[in-house]
Parts: structure tokens; C-alpha cells; sequence
DNA sequence: GTCTATACTTCGATAGAC
DNA sequence: GTCTATCGAAGTATAGAC
């Protein structure tokens, strides 16, 4: 099997994703990226001039890997067992979200430029959310005077929070238990008169 | 009006406190807080060998900050309306929680010493929650199949991740939709059988 | 307790040869 | 595109007088 080679370029931009996932941007020196990547000096400089250059490369690359995920929430099929799934997804709570947590980074909210990436993910992410919950709605599965747009940003807000209780504790318990009580609330959000096509309650 | 004599120790430590808010941890210089306190470096190293030192005096000086808001919760009166009272009290979304922000500087997250003073802060938040949850639980406001600690962590991570997107979105909307949608999905989750002493509903 | 001076390291970037 | 050498500034702390 083909593996394409990976050029200096390419390795820089992981590295840097990686390190600022870890330590943030602040504190992740271009000197770590050479280290780890094992690219040199001159090299890393002649690909990006600064470092912001290269956070902004590791930024934009690491939107891909938020979305795929998130679009198991387009995915066809019953709209409630799709929420339920992307809320129960596999997750390291302790390690905290790769895009979320830069948010929290001085210089990159300050820096427009920067957190643009952080802003668009966040916004297709919620765009798949508000969909699915407008499906669920429409399915009578959630009752029909529960706002989408709302709703969207709150389980998105579980999500983000639970990473910093469980942070703060070191224990994922309490991210866990933040997801499975927003599925509690949603399941009690039910209509008060169930679909007729609906299977029976337990 | 007496106004108590501010001393160097104290004063360094509000302005560790203010720079950690604003820049996080990290991202702090020990030359910062002598410029913006006035304190000289001697008179700073004098009662802060570290800048470690003056971190965790000014973590700890924090949680007073953040838990009489809290209280309000243990307030008398109608469960429910406290929780609404909490949700919706006026915060600044963009600044985000001097708290939680914390969890996001692995310099702090991964030194126990520094990270105990935010867990026992959100430890406590959390006791506030649970019983103001089951209060509601006992007045009938809340169904009984819900259970107080998960939703607690729940909300708690509603507020913190609010926090998150409305600053990845430079806009204080996500994080009022999100803690609109969460009072939203409480009150949806009503027992269907209101109590007779309830006020008829709307 | 506070001051000034100094020390040593890392940061972020540039210079210039190959 | 990559290498080594170097730079000025800032970070974090120590020394020692007052």
C-alpha cells in the first residue's frame, strides 16, 4: 500500500494541531514543534514566517476532524436515536475538545484572524444540531414549542462544559453525568401525546 | 469612612487574580503583575518566592467570588424560580468563568496543588445545585424520574460551555440561547400531573 | 518589607551559507 | 528547502544593600 511521503509542511501543521490541543497556544513554543516534529530551524521558518502562521494552518486542519462527527447527526434515520448517539459517542473527557479549548486562549480569541476557524466550526456544527432537533420536532419526539436555534446551543454548551467540570474534577463522571442528564431532559421533553405510529411506552 | 491600609501582599494577589482572569495562567508574567500592582520585585518575591505561589493565593482568593452567587441557590422560597433566578442572572458571557477558565492551562490542570482550589469550588457548586434540584423534585416542579445529581452537572455545564461558544462567536447570543434552552427543557419537564397547589398554569 | 542590580533561560525570529 | 549561527526581548528568579 501507497503512503504518500509527508513533507516537512505537512508535519509541522500535525505537530502544531497536537501541541496546542495539549499545552494551548500560548504556551506551545516553536521550539517544541521542532522537537517533536524533528523538522529543523530553517525549514520550519521557511514554510511559515511566524507562528501564528503555522497556529492558523493547525487550526483550519483541525476542523475536519470535528465535523465528521457531527455529521452523524445529518445521518438518516430515526431523529432522536441520532442525538442520543452523538451525545453518547466515545469521548476523553479529560483530554477536552480541540477546538473548544482555544476559545480560551488570550491570544487567540483576541486575534480575529485566528479564531475565525474556531467560530465556522462551532457554526456548521450547530447548523447540523438545529436540523435534527427540528426533525425530532417534527417527528413528535420533542414537543413542538421547544425552540431548535435554543436547544442546539444548549447541548452543544453540555458538551463544551462537561469537558471543563470533568477537567476540573479529573474524573469524566461529571462529564458523563452532564450528557446523560441532558438526554433525561430531552426524553422528559417528550409531547404529552405520543405519535400514534409510535411504539408503546415501557 | 475607614478604608483598611491595601498592603503589597493583598494587592498582589487581586492583580494575579484580574491578569489570570484576562490571560489565563500560562500567559502570565510575574512582570506584569509588579507593573500593573506597582509592587516592586523585591517587595513581590518577598512575600511570593514563585510565581506558583502567587497563582494558588490568587486561586483560592477567587472562590468567595464565585460562591455567593451560588447561594442563591440555598435561598428560601420557590425551588424553581431560584434555579430560573440563577440561570438567568446577568453575567458577562465574553469574559467567561474566572473559574472554569482555569481548566483549559495545562500549567494548572496538571498541578494538583493549583487545580484542587477550582475542583472544591465547583464541588460546592454542585452541593447547591443538587439541593435546590431536589427541592423542585419534592414541589412536584420537576418530574421524579430525574435524577438531582446528573442534572446538576447538566446545568453547571450548560453555563460553562455557554461561556465557551458565545466567546468562540464573539456574540453573547449562544450563551443566552443555551441557558434559555436548558430553562426551556426544565420546565418541559414538569411532572404531567401539576401539583394541586400549584398557581393554574398559564 | 522594599529597593536595585544582575543572572540565566527560553522565546520568537533573522541571517546567510549550501 | 534545509542547515547552523546568532539576535534582542521577555520570562523567572536570585543577590545583597537598605
Amino acid at each position: 500500500m501507497y503512503t504518500a511521503p509527508v513533507d516537512s509542511r505537512q508535519l509541522l501543521i500535525d505537530t502544531m494541531s497536537e501541541l496546542m490541543w495539549e499545552r494551548g497556544y500560548a504556551d506551545t513554543s516553536p521550539r517544541e514543534v521542532r522537537q517533536r516534529s524533528g523538522v529543523g530551524q530553517g525549514s520550519m521558518y521557511h514554510h511559515f514566517p511566524t507562528k501564528r502562521d503555522l497556529a492558523l494552518a493547525a487550526l483550519e486542519r483541525n476542523i475536519p476532524d470535528l465535523l465528521p462527527a457531527a455529521s452523524e447527526l445529518d445521518d438518516p434515520g430515526d431523529p432522536m436515536a441520532r442525538i442520543e448517539a452523538y451525545l453518547m459517542r466515545p469521548r476523553d473527557p479529560l483530554k477536552g475538545c480541540k477546538v473548544g479549548r482555544m476559545t480560551q486562549d488570550p491570544q487567540v480569541r483576541e486575534d480575529p484572524v485566528l479564531l475565525a476557524p474556531v467560530a465556522r466550526a462551532f457554526t456548521q456544527v450547530h447548523a447540523s444540531w438545529v436540523r435534527v432537533l427540528r426533525e425530532a420536532v417534527a417527528a413528535r419526539q420533542l414537543r413542538d414549542d421547544l425552540d431548535p436555534e435554543r436547544l442546539a446551543h444548549t447541548l452543544m454548551a453540555v458538551l463544551q462544559g462537561g469537558y471543563v467540570l470533568a477537567i476540573a474534577q479529573q474524573d469524566p463522571g461529571p462529564f458523563n453525568n452532564a450528557v446523560a442528564g441532558a438526554l433525561d431532559l430531552l426524553r422528559a421533553a417528550a409531547p404529552a401525546a405520543p405519535d400514534h405510529k409510535d411504539k408503546k411506552r415501557n
